[in-house]
DNA sequence: CGTAAACTTGAGAAATTTCAACCTGCGTGG
DNA sequence: CCACGCAGGTTGAAATTTCTCAAGTTTACG
């Protein structure tokens, strides 16, 4: 009870884990290395040896563009795996990197393997890159279709529900490391734009982010107006574990 | 030799398959059932209870927008899977739909799980759902990050790799069913623009595309200028399957 | 306190959308 | 066999969004 480990908290919402499984995964996840911001993890073109894991801060995926630029095209937040799937393709055709310090814990090939016997974990992984490539199509569907300001609006939703699942977040608030030049490489748009956006989510009462801390002043009007629906997590409980305020 | 079955054709790239893995495959694809186009295969919502595979023709991925419009976010050729992982999450995010008539295989979720003892085949299947995903970070690049005459060429160059791969394309020319409104829904730009972008190209001299048909004028050219590299496809041999004219 | 990174602002240019009209090929029913 | 009808494609012009460039301003932190 009372679970503080972000994994087991993430992967709880894929499957039904025993106590045992929950034993092995806190075994793991101990002793992770600390990094620093900014540092990158794998480096598109490896073929890393070991699954790795992001315990605490905020990294994401990345791929370097020609122009200098860099595409960012996930969030990975405490309990996101980097790599779990490089076994199989043989070399990464994206880089990962941390945007803010992050520990991260590296599991070895192994391990996965032993871990991939317990029936319950095996699906609650499988469970876990399932729920990655359906948060990419979801992205796809943000970039396409809505406004700048909704793109953004349904950014923040996302990451409040999937931070609430690790228990990072309150039922409105969490705290705000990206920068708005981080936020351009994400939705594909312009730094200035990003800031001339958020000065209308300000604006039109939405949010109010300051102090490295967003909160969101009515979660189901930001909701509404970010076309955010949040079956494409595929929580069990929607956001039913959020941070108590002490 | 000489496979014509696209979904062996395509498994291929991912592992070795031995001769009875590819009986295996055969017997499987064999007597799909044909549809018509435009015809919905899954709903997003739906638990499909069985694992659908598209053999002939062209279908996709999307999900129906509050204001009309849809949003595609993938296309699935011969040989590609429609929901090999629905079991895990529950129910479809999304839909899938034919654009042109198609030939679809259902395989029965009995069936998927004695393949996957097969170390080579579940192997392959792994690396398929892997490439999906990998090709859903590719296309978040290019909406985010590349003009929309290069975002249509980069389609084009995909397009060209994953149908060469099936025996679907010679080495520069494929044939092209897609309206200009399918195009405007999975780039997430206006069919006016779709038709101005694509006057640029060919006034450009990158491609002819007319009775149905595309013909890329020069494939290192367009691969060029749309900043195309075949390594998020993770093919073992890059196009090395090319249909030959006869 | 000084410096660099992050954020903000303004104004003009470019890309894309919107709306509305008009072609064109092609299959079907008369 | 022809004409109608319609989906798909094309065009123009104005409105809107987003970018670019260039110059401040603020904030974090050594």
């Amino acid at each position: 009870m009372n679970e503080r480990n972000p994994l087991i908290m993430k992967l709880e919402q894929g499957a039904a884990l025993s106590d045992e499984d929950r034993q092995r995964l806190r075994a793991l996840t101990a002793g992770g290395k600390e990094v620093g911001a900014d540092v990158d993890i794998i480096l598109e073109g490896e073929a890393p040896n070991a699954v790795r894991l992001v315990m605490s801060g905020l990294a994401c995926r990345y791929k370097a563009l020609p122009n200098g630029r860099r595409s960012i095209m996930a969030y990975l937040v405490p309990g996101d795996f980097c790599d779990l799937h490089i076994a199989i393709l043989g070399e990464m055709d994206h880089s990962i990197s941390t945007l803010t310090p992050c520990t991260i814990v590296e599991i070895s090939t192994q391990t996965v393997l032993e871990l991939l016997q317990r029936p319950m974990l095996a699906r609650a992984l499988w469970w876990s890159t399932l729920v990655d490539e359906s948060i990419l199509r979801e992205w796809l569907v943000n970039m396409g279709q809505r406004a700048a300001s909704q793109q953004m609006a349904h950014l923040f939703c996302e990451l409040l529900i999937r931070l609430q699942t690790v228990g990072l977040a309150t039922e409105n608030s969490f705290p705000f490391l990206l920068t708005q030049a981080e936020l351009a490489d994400t939705l594909g748009l312009t730094p200035v734009h990003i800031n001339r956006v958020l000065q209308q989510l300000r604006e039109d009462g939405f949010i109010v982010l300051k102090n490295h801390y967003l909160l969101i002043k009515d979660v189901p009007n930001l909701m509404d107006y970010a076309q955010f629906t949040p079956n494409y997590l595929h929580r069990r409980n929607n956001g039913g574990v959020t941070l108590k305020i002490t």
